[in-house]
DNA sequence: CTCTACATAGAAAGCGCTTGCTGTCACGCT
DNA sequence: AGCGTGACAGCAAGCGCTTTCTATGTAGAG
């Protein structure tokens, strides 16, 4: 059968009580009860039962992280950042956590799902990354969630997700919108002025956000959007090549296009080329978050590059008290336009 | 406070038992009780403890899944795949299961480290992904330890790694070996004869693996390798390209750079456009895995796809007793030769 | 040499849930 | 009418651990 804690204290001859503050070292035991007790414990191979543990501290040590897309490198960077500083095994933070990587398909009822499983297990914190979805009914449910799992105790960090107020969550914000209108600047100053833009799904707020700053950009130097130049797709690189071809038949004199995302962009870069043209010779395409890959794409794509990695550890070190809260509970993180070889000014 | 079972109980005016059942609905209960209890706990918004229901039941609703990188998509794929098998919430299986994915780093300790947490939480599942560590103390550690999760009762699952006998888990294993020989002699067969090498980490099964399906295929066709064409490195970009540069500083008459993986192939391509060479003219370049962004590399990567979300799925499935174990608990998952842009016939 | 104080160790009461076993009805059969 | 038989519902005993409170032994203080 299964080693307990009473088999542990039988062994060492000790209680079930002296055990229990040995393996959890925050109570005072003689070095040589210890030593008796550690010994016992390796040689009768125990492991403890968390579950057990959980229920009679009304504490765990497992922390949930809610993903988009596990398979998306965007989330990929982030979780593995966050899940680094959690402390799992090889953590410096002293009790080990398991990290609970939950993809959620962009699913507003997997992610309302996932939460109240968190819940149930009394996760000790929680972070949500990416963009939110922008529903009404759905962001007052996951809200009413996160205060609840806030209540409880649970620590909520949101990563790269819009602030919810009244929730009690502590919010990391990327600046979609500086990036965005920072990226349209540019290709605005190499000079060009027809546009096309590649968004994401509608009811993100990650494409809202950054098709506001495209269109702030857009604004703030006269230049009026022609409605044919915006459409809206799924952030992955499939995606960006239907709607390049799409917006090349709309208007074939387009000088640009700014893709939601890097994998977007890239499958503009293809669409592009399938169609005979010229990358940035005769088309400038750009991208946002820049990811791994980006360099690597021939020509390099001029993005946005979003600190994935160090807003993740963050978010985890916040989470696990590590770190103090951003003022008001909330902080911006800025992206850094990255200028490479897939922009350049327009022919004409 | 929180609510238990007892005040949802309470307010049903049924015993603690019968809420239980309703829960767990395993047990006969009459529509119109049920349907009170239910009511009663959505008027108490009421959220079951997890470790109090898996010490009770000895059982619990997590699984677990071992990655090497999560941030790495070929981890992510079969990661996302996997939990998707899973059913965590919309899966289809019946009851939800918390997906735990667990980042390694490819570090020994810390897999070991895991997978005792995950023995503690009592996972009713475990998925390792990606290929072993070949050290002999730790192998036997990690086979002691995965005998004792499946003596436990956890359903262990090996998804691109290589059998480990005699310890109770099902392995789907891919076939690096293979996909590494009809590489190699896919080039061979170009005309290529001096063939630069790119190894992954040397303590790794796939490393060894796919190097030893290359020699196989050179010493097929009797071709003498040159101990200076291979190098060894890590699995990713940045490796690719000092080890390119290696390889053409020891040896700048290499027609073609077989790389490890896609990713290191990328860094392969950066670095010989970097020395003034065109692909495929002036050396071909052949990666493997055929990840996402490989297709979209210039000129197109050749490589051996693997099927990371078939295999994932499966495994998942497996791992929830979903699907029939391989015969022998073994099974061999073949990668398919890709062939596109990046290798050619060589030019002399 | 007695008394107080401190450092440890143990006893025992749960933590909130599951489940085997024991009722209790209401039927329908003989 | 008597009773076997289901179909439900409840009782109560844990699951394995943590932690408060209490007991004990020892050391320094008076």
């Amino acid at each position: 059968m299964t080693v307990t804690l009473a088999d542990v204290a039988a062994r060492a001859q000790v209680s079930p009580a002296t055990v229990s503050r040995v393996l959890n070292g925050n109570y005072p035991v003689a070095a040589s009860t210890r030593e008796r007790v550690l010994k016992a414990v390796d040689e009768l191979d125990y492991v403890l039962n968390g579950p057990a543990s959980a229920l009679a501290a009304a504490t765990s040590d497992l922390v949930g992280i809610l993903v988009n897309d596990i398979a998306d490198p965007f989330f990929g960077i982030m979780a593995s950042a966050i899940q680094a500083e959690i402390g799992g095994p090889g953590g410096r933070a002293g009790g080990e956590r398991l990290a609970v990587v939950c993809n959620t398909g962009g699913s507003p009822e997997r992610e309302l799902t996932y939460l109240t499983l968190l819940q149930r297990q009394r996760a000790a914190a929680v972070v949500l990354t990416g963009g939110a979805i922008e529903d009404a009914p759905h962001k007052a449910a996951m809200d009413a969630k996160l205060r609840k799992l806030a209540d409880a105790g649970t620590r909520v960090v949101l990563c790269g997700r819009p602030p919810a107020a009244e929730t009690g969550a502590i919010a990391l914000t990327f600046d979609n919108r500086g990036g965005g209108r920072e990226l349209t600047e540019h290709l605005i100053g190499l000079g060009h002025r027809r546009l096309g833009y590649i968004a994401g799904p509608l009811e993100r707020t990650t494409t809202r956000h950054r098709l506001e700053g495209h269109r702030d950009a857009l604004a703030a130097h006269g230049i009026e959007e022609d409605a044919r130049w915006t459409v809206h797709g799924r952030y992955d690189r499939r995606s960006g090549y239907e709607a390049t071809l799409e917006l090349l038949r709309r208007d074939p004199s387009l000088t640009a296009v700014v893709a939601a995302n890097d994998s977007v962009a890239l499958g503009a870069c293809a669409a592009l080329r399938d169609s005979g043209l010229r990358i940035p010779d005769d088309v400038s395409v750009a991208g946002f978050d820049d990811l791994p890959f980006s360099i690597d794409a021939v020509p390099a794509l001029t993005t946005v590059r979003l600190p994935l990695a160090e807003a993740g550890a963050r978010a985890g070190r916040i989470a696990m008290g590590r770190e103090e809260a951003p003022h008001g509970g909330i902080a911006s993180v800025r992206g850094e336009l990255m200028v490479r070889g897939s922009t350049a000014g327009p022919r004409d």
